[in-house]
DNA sequence: AGTCTCCATAAATTTTAATTATTCAAATAA
DNA sequence: TTATTTGAATAATTAAAATTTATGGAGACT
């Protein structure tokens, strides 16, 4: 590693001189002194063993290894100006990348329209979904490839104590069926209900599908004597299927607006279950914060957080 | 003028940290322990108002504003040794431009040879030679547009304080006769032989011809009754003009060495009569000496310098 | 748990840079 | 010419900044 052999204040304060034609100007320039000046000078023509300003007359004037170094000073100076304006554009949210890990749920329904709202705002940050599941999107949170994360499942353990996890808002997985199903028309379904009916579900790797079948558990259900018809890997597969007729689903809510909308699926109440579970905001606090992610987090997410989630105080 | 926020040093440390990715193993590479590394970068992110490096686990690794920081840091860095590279180049001769001023006479006969000699030393320093008058060759050194120059006459008076001069060679002014002349064949020819002789001279503006007529004048000629054939405003129209049988002239010997040579034209000995002038050096002390300048005066000079010209006792 | 590595912090020291005051030299003006 | 002014160099002092030594704490590896 070579010594360096000047300073970038010395840069400055020759270009100073080169453009004021003295010394004292450029003193004045800088808002320094004159000797200031000329030590700096001495110090710099010393070091590079040239002599940079012919001092002879009223005014200073470069000599040829003057004129030679105040060419990359030039250079050099505009490279350190151009460095602190992309800087201060990334500061002030013109410019950056923010990295968004989403489960598959909550990356195709949810994200899409926060994302929205995040470029709306702050046009000039692209932002990057990265699609993956609940335990991938943890690791990446972890080791910093993802700047926060939605999900809406449960963490692996090692992970859980290791990232901040926040719920933000409570997401139903409501129970569907066809809308022709005889069931559709009572005002609202029972427990018991349930064994009767034929389920399509997701495939049991997915988060969404174990949380589901924690919940009906833990609500006293025997999910084993619950009927599945057929497993795929697709919500809009499901979808499909139940609007085909071929059996009922837990689905989240926000996957079936549309669908609910035009009438094409139909949404049972259940008398006395509610499967809910919490959507939650996950980043590692033991990294750097960019000014992106935390504006997502403070000013977009709220936007679609529950009344008694904890993003609504900030 | 805005004030600068980071350093040179804090790009260096920047620099092998993210080669390192490690404080202290940069610390060590650049020799310095490692507090000081930590609050340099400290500095730099507080100055910045980022966060450059995540050091949360074993490895230091950049954040996304150290990442931006670092490509222009690069750059930055690239162009300072650049800079410096360029400036040793300059000091050790390897780049720059040598200019020299010279007359006529000596801008023809002699410079030529100096400057074959000296990029031969140094290909890398170019040379550029300007012809001009004496009294304009001395200004032009006088505010620095030339580095030195040769000159065969006399400097104006203001001038000559001004500049040093050193004389550094004598160069004859040689009365040269057409070969087939009657005095060619006498061993050599009088004062007084003069005043038969039909001369073709350089015209009466030139420094040369000053210098002729001043040294004839001097010796007791009467130059009046010199008879003057023609007046031509260039050596070679003249070396012509005397090979045809014009007539004669005094002619610096080192424009006439070719012509010696091939012996077609006759340079006479004058028996009571040496007609000589200082070929001088001229350069501005109060002004800044390139390298090169130096050199060339040091080590190309005296090459051609008489025995007790200065030059020889450096 | 224990050790090791790495980074942060604090206090002291050293180095560097800036200021004030003064001198020197050249250019301008009387 | 001499006096005055202006710009730069120098010296001594003061102020600021970077570096070092010493130490503490947190995470990683055994």
């Amino acid at each position: 590693m070579p010594e360096l052999p000047f300073t970038l204040d010395q840069l400055r304060i020759l270009k100073a001189i080169a453009a004021q034609g003295s010394f004292k100007k450029a003193a004045d320039l800088l808002y320094v002194t004159q000797p200031a000046v000329s030590l700096q000078i001495q110090n710099l023509e010393k070091q590079l063993e040239i002599t940079i300003f012919d001092r002879g007359g009223r005014k200073a004037l470069l000599t040829e290894a003057g004129r030679l170094l105040l060419e990359y000073c030039e250079r050099i100076l505009n490279q350190c100006d151009e460095a602190c304006k992309a800087i201060e554009d990334l500061n002030s949210l013109k410019g950056g990348t923010l990295v968004i890990g989403a489960s598959q749920t909550t990356g195709t329904y949810l994200m899409p329209r926060m994302i929205g709202l995040f470029r709306q705002k702050y046009p000039d940050v692209s932002v990057r979904l990265q699609v993956h599941s609940t335990r991938r999107t943890g690791w990446s949170v972890a080791n910093g490839q993802i700047d926060l994360a939605i999900i809406g499942g449960q963490l692996p353990g090692d992970l859980e104590n290791l990232l901040q996890v926040i719920p933000y808002a409570t997401d139903e997985l409501a129970l569907v069926l066809p809308s022709k199903h005889p069931l559709s028309n009572k005002k609202e379904v029972l427990k018991e209900d349930l064994y009767k009916l034929n389920f399509v579900t997701l495939d049991s790797q997915s988060t969404t599908r174990k949380v589901v079948d924690k919940l009906l558990k833990d609500s006293g259900l025997e999910i084993q004597r619950l009927k599945i018809e057929m497993e795929l890997n697709s919500l809009e597969a499901i979808k499909n299927a139940v609007q085909s007729g071929l059996g009922a689903s837990f689905l989240p809510v926000v996957s079936i607006e549309r669908e609910l909308a035009a009438g094409t699926i139909h949404k049972a109440f259940i008398a006395d279950l509610e499967v809910k579970r919490e959507l939650k905001l996950i980043t590692n606090p033991s990294r750097y914060t960019s000014r992106a992610s935390e504006v997502f987090k403070k000013n977009i997410l709220p936007q679609f957080a529950s009344l008694e989630s904890p993003l609504k105080n900030i």
